[in-house]
RNA sequence: CAGUGAUGAC
């Protein structure tokens, strides 16, 4: 059981679907019970590739084995019905995870909340993040690069700050991923320092950038008019041994051509075009 | 006690 089920989760992430229904099938005809687990991995990839009434069959199967939905299966329901556009329906879900006597997890608030923001609500985002707090659930890394990335893309940049600030005093340590968000809103909040600041002490708390935060200090610069400073950014991405993604060489280009500078602006084109990439 | 779910630039 445990081979298989490892198994299905491989295939499952490597798109492998019909791979993955064969081991299903192969696991229950040598009269293997799947656990708990496997289903949640069968969930997870028929969501990840919009299968919707495979991951109904696999919800169905789960009940019929006699075996009650956990945390994780009501996480990754939530996740799927809200990727799949059915944001109502992972509210649903995240409403009957509760009528099971289920407190929702960190997960299943944080899953719920960027629901809502896909769906353009931030409003009730954050009143489920106050929710969160109110019924004593503790926000983790996800919770916080989440809220963090609401206030800043409403423009509240002090606000998103401080919670940066809380975060850490709450123990918990910010990623990449939460770097990148603060560099970000620093630098559409016009505090350029202080988004220089932040990348410099996400490498000094020993995270490598990646080609997201490298990007998002270019696109700072370029719509700060400092194309030099975005050019030397894209170049010091490079030497980190990057390859620069699409974005990153949009960055470039904005930047230069923002200060009329149309043969580097070219030449940035040209050398994504010989690098292989699709412009966007 | 425990394998499986969520977040960032364009």
């Amino acid at each position: 059981v445990f081979v298989y089920t490892t198994l299905i989760g491989v295939l499952g992430g490597a798109r492998e679907m019909t791979l993955m229904g064969a081991m299903y099938e192969e696991m229950k005809a040598a009269g293997l019970k799947p656990t708990l687990v496997t289903f949640n991995r069968l969930l997870y990839a028929y969501g990840r590739n919009n299968m919707l009434e495979e991951a109904l069959a696999v919800c169905a199967e789960l009940r019929a084995a006699g075996m009650a939905p956990d945390r994780v299966t009501y996480g990754t329901l939530i996740d799927l019905f809200s990727k799949a556009g059915q944001h109502e329906r992972a509210v649903a879900v995240f409403e009957e995870m509760q009528a099971a006597h289920l407190q929702p997890d960190a997960v299943a608030y944080t899953v719920l909340m960027n629901s809502y923001k896909r769906m353009g609500d931030p409003h009730k985002a954050l009143a489920l993040y106050r929710r969160m707090l109110d019924e004593g659930c503790e926000p983790n890394i996800f919770s916080y690069n989440t809220v963090i990335d609401l206030h800043g893309k409403a423009g509240r940049t002090r606000l998103a700050m401080t919670i940066f600030q809380e975060m850490r005093s709450k123990g918990v340590v910010p990623d990449v991923m939460t770097y990148s968000t603060m560099i970000d809103l620093c630098g559409k909040g016009g505090l350029y320092d202080a988004a220089e600041e932040m990348f410099e002490s996400m490498q000094a708390a020993g995270h490598v950038p990646d080609t997201v935060a490298w990007s998002t200090l270019i696109q700072m610069w370029g719509r700060a008019g400092d194309p030099h400073r975005a050019a030397l950014y894209f170049r010091r991405m490079l030497r980190a041994g990057l390859t620069p993604s699409v974005p990153a060489y949009n960055a470039l280009m904005f930047a230069f051509l923002r200060a009329d500078m149309f043969v580097e602006a070219k030449a940035a084109f040209d050398t994504l075009r010989r690098a292989g990439q699709a412009p966007s």
